[in-house]
RNA sequence: GGAGAGAUGGCAGAGUGGUCGAAUGCGGUAGUCUUGAAAACUAUUGUACUCACAAGGUACCGGGGGUUCGAAUCCCUCUCUCUCCGCCA
């Protein structure tokens, strides 16, 4: 979210920025700014009538302690009448302040100058592409290679969840605990401290990073409870630093880790979904930084550049694209795409997401840090990343490198496999 | 699931209606001393809003509501934690 100080700093600047993403904010971005000074005009006077009530509690106080009764009856009433005063300031100082609320929750995030204007994907700015498409005799689909090789059983998870629940069996299994434990070992390297985060988050935690208020209907929820299925582990690993004041040095903070998502995709349908293309529950590996905002891009690149190296290890042909105003999450500064070649279908599949927040999760989540000797907080950048999300990474590698003998392995997977061929 | 206890500042832990934003200890920071460090001593040390990041003011003692002129303290309610019992990987 942002603040009001970022909106009311340069209210026409902001409009112009944000009307990169392809939308017209100014009526919020002046609501806001309308509201806020409503607010504190009422919130001053609030001030102001619980100065004068508190300086008589204390005078009655005083006044009884004299035993000069009377003097102190008559203060009462008059504290009395200041009492109802401020019942209604507060009543109207609440309203303002949900009012405000509402109208912040409405305002993304500031995209990044480098952010392309533009409406849909097909705007999106190619920054750099590698690997080599492979050249097939036969392009199959993976649904049918999970199918021949008995893979993934699509059938058995309609049966005993429903749609996009896919049952991993055998090899096809092997493999995903294989790619789990390879990006997970990667991100080690790398120097991303392992988290193994709950599966299922509260209210404040969808809040703090933005999947709250207005996308829980793209969370499954645990409705007895108030809990919420993560959608990815970005939320748990995040939050971990929700209400903390950091030192300065404390940066950078680079965590990992492995989750099952849980998405309900509402809305999806259509050969989109189809196979492992689109899952309700799939496996992932998150990687999340939180940054001095002087460093923060500086992470980004690193990270853009790390996820390339996973997919590089993986032999698979990939492009990275930047996002462009219309295709930029609401929470997000500037983001990176990763597709990869996927020669069955021939299409790219979206494999990777890499973004920096900038202020915009830390401001919800008050995340902040201090300087050395400054007494003055400010929030904190939180930049986030698949690395990576398994379906679509499986699907490109059954695709890719599937040959007469069978479906070959990458070299990088073959100590967690322990097989080099599926056949 | 049953019974009981509790939730206070970074941590530990006082405080049961006014002088409490809150004792004390530890920790942190700065300084004195020291060649340096430790120890000791001294000072300082929550967050946010208002506002010029001054002074002043306001709010916050798990969340919400109430009683009262006045609540960390009393009442209601919710959430969470702990102990014991039950169940159980």
């Amino acid at each position: 979210m942002l603040t009001l100080n970022q909106i009311k700093n340069n209210p026409e600047e902001l409009i112009k920025k944000l009307s990169v993403r392809n939308k017209d904010f100014s009526q919020l971005i002046h609501d806001a700014i309308k509201t806020d000074n409503k607010r504190k005009e009422i919130q001053s006077s609030l001030d102001a009538t619980l100065e004068q009530s508190n300086k008589i509690a204390k005078s009655i106080g005083q006044l009884f302690k004299e035993g000069k009764q009377a003097e102190a009856g008559k203060a009462k009433s008059e504290a009395a009448e200041l009492k109802e005063k401020a019942k209604e300031l507060t009543a109207k100082l609440n309203d303002a302040k949900a009012e405000l609320q509402t109208i912040l929750f409405e305002i993304p995030n500031i995209p990044h100058p480098s952010v392309p204007a533009g409406k849909t994907d097909a705007d999106n700015a190619e920054i750099r592409a590698g690997g080599t498409i492979p050249k097939l005799s036969k392009k199959v689909p993976h649904w049918e290679l999970a199918d021949t090789y008995d893979l993934i059983d699509f059938e058995l998870g309609n049966k005993i969840t429903g749609a996009g629940f896919p049952v991993y069996k055998g090899k096809g299994a092997k493999l995903q605990r294989a790619l789990i434990a390879f990006f997970l070992d990667e991100a080690d390297k790398a120097g991303f401290t392992e988290i193994m985060p709950p599966l299922v988050i509260n209210e404040a935690s969808g809040f703090g990073t933005g999947q709250l208020p207005d996308k829980e209907g793209q969370m499954y929820q645990v409705t007895e409870d108030k809990l919420f299925l993560i959608p990815t582990a970005e939320v748990p690993v995040t939050n971990l630093y929700r209400d903390v004041i950091l030192k300065e040095d404390d940066f950078p903070i680079k965590m990992t880790a492995y989750s099952s998502c849980f998405r309900r995709e509402a809305g999806s349908y259509g050969k989109d979904v189809r196979g492992l293309n689109r899952l309700h529950q799939f496996d992932k590996v998150e990687i999340v930084q939180i940054q001095h905002p002087d460093k923060s891009y500086e992470t980004l690149d690193e990270m853009v550049a790390y996820v390339e190296s996973l997919v590089q290890k993986l032999e698979l042909p990939y492009r990275i694209v930047r996002l462009c105003g219309g295709d930029l999450g609401f929470t997000s500064a500037l983001t990176y795409d990763f597709e990869v070649y996927s020669a069955g279908q021939d299409k790219w599949l979206e494999v990777s997401s890499v973004s920096n927040f900038e202020t915009f999760q830390a401001n919800r989540l008050k995340l902040r840090f201090k300087k050395v000797g400054e007494k003055q907080t400010q929030p904190a950048h939180t930049l986030n990343g698949s690395a990576l999300a398994l379906p679509r990474i499986v699907a490109a590698l059954l695709e890719n490198n599937y040959t007469e003998e069978g479906i070959k392995i990458p070299e990088v997977l073959q100590k967690f496999t322990n097989f080099d061929l599926i056949n």
